[in-house]
DNA sequence: CTAGGGTTAG
């Protein structure tokens, strides 16, 4: 029997994934006493590297050399590649040096280059491109794809801007392919505005363009931008992927934008690409964050394996809204479950006691956090810890526990016990803790606010007016933040003193009338109430109360709509939350992350969770 | 019988 029929099986197989069948087939080729050769090997090589089977790939070199085609370029190429995918990079090393003619191969440097990326060896990485220029070895597309990816990082946007410089020297830039790893590279280097400038001027866009550009605006935190792009995408006609749907995902669930999100499952399940834990876990942080918990839970608890991802998502969503119990009963659920719990989801069982009043339980999650999971806790699982502790007025602990820390602090582990000294009104330490607050976040105008305000709360005039000279001196302007609600599939933005919404009259009217209201009731007794009352309705036409205004207007009776307000700081309850406000038509209930405070008919509680 | 490569959650 002739060896064309084998090969012509075997890479048919290759081609088509079916590794164990190449495998099997390949066997049976040798029983049969059909000696394998150069066209034999590659696809028997891709086949046992695409398989954890690195004993069976060094059988395989070993075969390439008795056979005698180790100096064939399609085997050689092969043959490297298999170490690299199994991060033996001293062996596929060793057989490009064995064999000169790799020096003279494209393929041989684009094979190695790549392991060398794969394993993030940078300088491998580099010092093999010069080598390759200066044998005069021609350099192609792929190598290009090989070689951009290992420069994803924060510190790596000089030099990987340089390789771009490179490929548009080389004519590569517009490569279909090159392009999609530069806009990653870009985007995964917190450059988005080169890498949304080469998405522009890229002449043909594809499903993995359009992916890479929407996961970087995700993954910056640039959730408006990717709503935005997602549109674009559909009128571009551009069907989305799983991997599409996870960055749109995870922007709702930033922007609390709902009904994108309900929209985005339906295409899901239309589309049934359900079963992707990756969605799901998406999912769930998105109606978690949403508020909608049953929604959440439900596919949590469909999910048939769930990883620490999908444990953290559903925990964090309990905690945000309140429910720190349940939050803490599912994280030991989840280490009985046999799951290693991981930073986040310390961070996220962490806040869930803080928010719920848990300072105990947290503090014992923080000991075995160290003790029993070995994991070194960051800056984020102090601001919990200092969180947790200064709610609960141990505010000498907090500040013991921030001089002890052994990595760094950063402003948000003195935010948190700025934070602290708000509610327990404590001016020494909250002066303090300022003064470390600003050296990290010296442009943070809420920190300056929150100063201001427990200075007021102290009666203490001078303090207010300090806090007041400080900020003119800097130049800091007052938070331009802005609020959405989202009103039929569409986000309505308002900024501070906005007035180009299509419904300013009516809403400026609705706002005169409030105002109104808020006078009136200025004069009632509660301290308290009062301070709620001005906080959300009170002087200024803050972006927060367009959003509400706006809400309140459109809204059908018994309606619910979810206003997000960015950043504010929440008068009464002195952190900043990205909080969600639902209104129920002619009542306004709005939530952070302690407490609701219910607007009715002109009068108003506040009621904590726990 | 034509190798080498890219996008993914908290």
């Amino acid at each position: 029997m002739t060896w064309i029929p084998w090969n012509t099986q075997l890479r048919e197989l290759a081609k088509q994934c079916q590794y164990l069948e190449a495998l099997t087939l390949y066997r049976q080729m040798l029983r049969c006493g059909s000696y394998p050769n150069a066209f034999s090997f590659p696809f028997a090589l891709k086949s046992s590297a695409s398989l954890p089977l690195p004993f069976s790939g060094q059988q395989l070199h070993c075969q390439v050399i008795k056979s005698g085609c180790s100096q064939e370029p399609f085997v050689l190429t092969s043959l490297i590649s298999m170490y690299c995918k199994f991060s033996s990079l001293g062996n596929a090393r060793k057989v490009f040096d064995e064999n000169p003619i790799s020096n003279q191969l494209t393929v041989c440097y684009n094979a190695l280059i790549s392991g060398y990326a794969l394993n993030s060896r940078v300088f491998d990485v580099i010092a093999l491109f010069c080598r390759m220029r200066e044998m005069g070895v021609s350099v192609n597309s792929v190598t290009m794809l090989g070689l951009v990816p290992v420069f994803s990082g924060p510190g790596y946007i000089s030099v990987g801007m340089c390789f771009h410089c490179c490929c548009v020297k080389l004519g590569l830039n517009l490569d279909f392919s090159v392009a999609n790893c530069l806009v990653t590279m870009y985007v995964k280097c917190a450059a988005i505005e080169f890498g949304r400038n080469l998405f522009d001027e890229m002449p043909k866009k594809g499903l993995i363009t359009w992916n890479a550009m929407i996961s970087g605006y995700a993954q910056n935190g640039l959730a408006a931008d990717v709503l935005e792009l997602y549109r674009k995408m559909e009128t571009a006609g551009v069907c989305p992927d799983a991997v599409t749907f996870v960055g749109v995902l995870s922007s709702c669930a930033n922007l609390g934008a709902v009904s994108v999100g309900h929209e985005v499952e339906q295409r899901i399940e239309s589309s049934r690409l359900g079963l992707n834990p990756f969605l799901n876990n998406a999912l769930i942080n998105m109606y978690a964050r949403c508020g909608n918990l049953v929604k959440a839970r439900a596919i949590f608890d469909g999910m048939p394996v769930k990883s620490v991802v999908s444990w953290t998502a559903i925990i964090g969503g309990y905690g945000m809204h309140g429910y720190g119990e349940i939050a803490v009963e599912l994280f030991d659920e989840m280490i009985k479950s046999g799951i290693q719990p991981d930073g986040a989801a310390f961070v996220s069982v962490l806040c869930a006691c803080s928010h719920a009043g848990l300072t105990e339980k947290g503090l014992e999650y923080f000991s075995e956090m160290k003790m029993k999971h070995r994991l070194q806790p960051g800056p984020e699982h102090y601001s919990c810890v200092v969180d947790l502790l200064g709610r609960a007025g141990r505010l000498n602990e907090a500040l013991e526990l921030i001089k002890s820390m052994q990595v760094k602090p950063d402003g948000a582990v003195w935010g948190a016990l700025l934070g602290a000294c708000k509610i327990h009104r404590n001016v020494e330490m909250a002066e303090l803790a300022f003064e470390r607050v600003i050296e990290f976040e010296p442009t943070n105008i809420g920190y300056y606010v929150l100063l201001s305000n427990i200075y007021s709360e102290a009666e203490n005039l001078e303090g207010v007016l300090k806090v007041r000279v400080m900020m003119r001196e800097r130049k800091l302007k007052k938070d331009p933040g802005f609020s959405y609600v989202e009103y039929k599939g569409k986000v309505h933005l308002f900024l501070a003193g906005d007035r180009s919404h299509p419904q300013k009259k009516e809403i400026y009217r609705m706002v005169d009338e409030l105002e109104a209201l808020v006078k009136k009731l200025a004069g009632c007794k509660d301290n308290e109430e009062r301070r709620n009352k001005e906080a959300l309705l009170g002087m200024g036409v803050h972006s927060e109360k367009l959003a509400i205004v706006f809400g309140l207007l459109n809204s059908e009776p018994g309606t619910e709509i979810v206003v997000i307000k960015n950043l504010r700081m929440c008068e009464d309850c002195h952190l900043f939350f990205k909080g969600v406000s639902k209104i129920v038509t002619r009542q306004l209930v709005v939530r952070d992350a302690t407490r609701f405070h219910h607007f009715r008919d002109g009068h108003c509680s506040c009621k904590d969770y726990w």
